[in-house]
DNA sequence: AACTATTTATAAGA
DNA sequence: TTCTTATAAATAGTT
């Protein structure tokens, strides 16, 4: 376009055509950045050179990503969805189980009965019928696993109740108590290493709070004196 | 650049920014064309003009997607990382839905019911009671309509047979029946054009087969003498 | 959409 | 790469 016309077809010589490609990408940047500002208008420029360098333009009142986002919205196609084809199907296949789960839930607490045919109705009552049967026979098992675990608490603390009246029985009967030397060893087959009955009241308070809020399995801690 | 300078601002004049918009993309386009073949580069121009229409370039030898996966990777960055994610947001959200959903049910269908405490096993006890009670009502209600229905198609069946009673008794007392030339309005007041009896009744069995399959709504036709 | 005076872009050379 | 400059191309304002 100066100091001679040339033809539009590939620029043999390779300096020539860098030369070219430089020059003419700030043209056309420039012209971008006119349009833009004159009209008013969003424009993206990626380009890359026959070396594979790459050059970018965009308007400054956007980003890249949210002019691609516009761009496809309007195209009305996912340029990428390729990328993420089975995601997509995956989240669809989950939205349409949570549906599904959605809908037996609200039937099951009997909020949208009004598309069932009385042949459903009777199928639900049922099934309702004998899951409650389960849960009351469940309720049932817990609670008396809770009863049976509250004697046998009952059970451990009576016996140490017994052992406790024993050693006072036993102190009481050995006027000579407190003068003899620890060499023995009762204590320690009792477990108690000095504290005596306060330490032991401890450790069973300790150990029965959780007992209270358990709930459901035979985690029973069979309490032997510690 | 023309008949007079312009300064490089916003184009107030709406008509004169549209037309100076196309101008100038078509300049745009033709540049980036020549870039294209003189200097063997791919390029792609997005645009959008203020009123937000969307315009294209590509070279040739590229799509769009091609050399925008390529300046993704260029850029070594993923720009749609940000919809991987919130996609993933998604999925994680629906599965844990899913989860909770999967959880209830298999609780209210008595399947797990293991980890639930003595209260929450009340607890699901007592909805599942109320539960229970208004797939019941339902159930009564569904049932009541069919009975309405019934009795109404009863009543409708036995007001036919009444009329049919009624006609023949007519036809016996008048023993000039059949010879009686067919100009009276009787026919036609009853809808018999000539088949008589053999015809209501095929209309009768034509109307009432659907009918014993209804289910719930009251989608009663009243069975009107044909 | 076409015209054209003028501005702008740029090919070739330094 | 940058500058220069003759010339080609683009285009603002007009019709």
């Amino acid at each position: 376009m100066a100091r001679g016309k040339i033809q539009i077809k590939r620029i043999e010589n390779s300096t020539n055509r860098q030369v070219t490609y430089s020059k003419r990408r700030n043209g056309l940047f420039k012209k971008a950045n006119e349009l833009t500002v004159l009209c008013d208008a969003k424009v993206s420029i990626i380009m890359f050179s026959s070396t594979n360098k790459l050059h970018e333009f965009i308007s400054p009142s956007i980003t890249t990503k949210e002019l691609f986002d516009q761009y496809q919205h309007t195209m009305g196609i996912d340029l990428w969805s390729s990328h993420y084809e089975s995601m997509q199907d995956h989240l669809k296949k989950l939205k349409d189980i949570n549906r599904k789960f959605r809908r037996e839930i609200r039937q099951r607490t009997g909020e949208s009965l009004n598309d069932l045919s009385l042949e459903d109705l009777l199928r639900l009552q049922e099934d309702m019928e004998i899951s409650l049967k389960i849960i009351r026979e469940r309720k049932y098992k817990v609670i008396g696993n809770q009863i049976e675990t509250y004697k046998k608490k009952l059970r451990n603390v009576e016996e140490i109740h017994r052992n406790l009246l024993h050693e006072f029985e036993i102190r009481e009967e050995d006027p000579h108590y407190g003068l003899v030397d620890n060499g023995g060893d009762y204590d320690s087959v009792l477990g108690f290493s000095g504290g005596g009955p306060r330490l032991l009241a401890l450790h069973l308070q300790q150990n029965m709070q959780p007992g209270l809020h358990v709930g459901a399995g035979s985690d029973l801690t069979t309490y032997a004196l510690l």
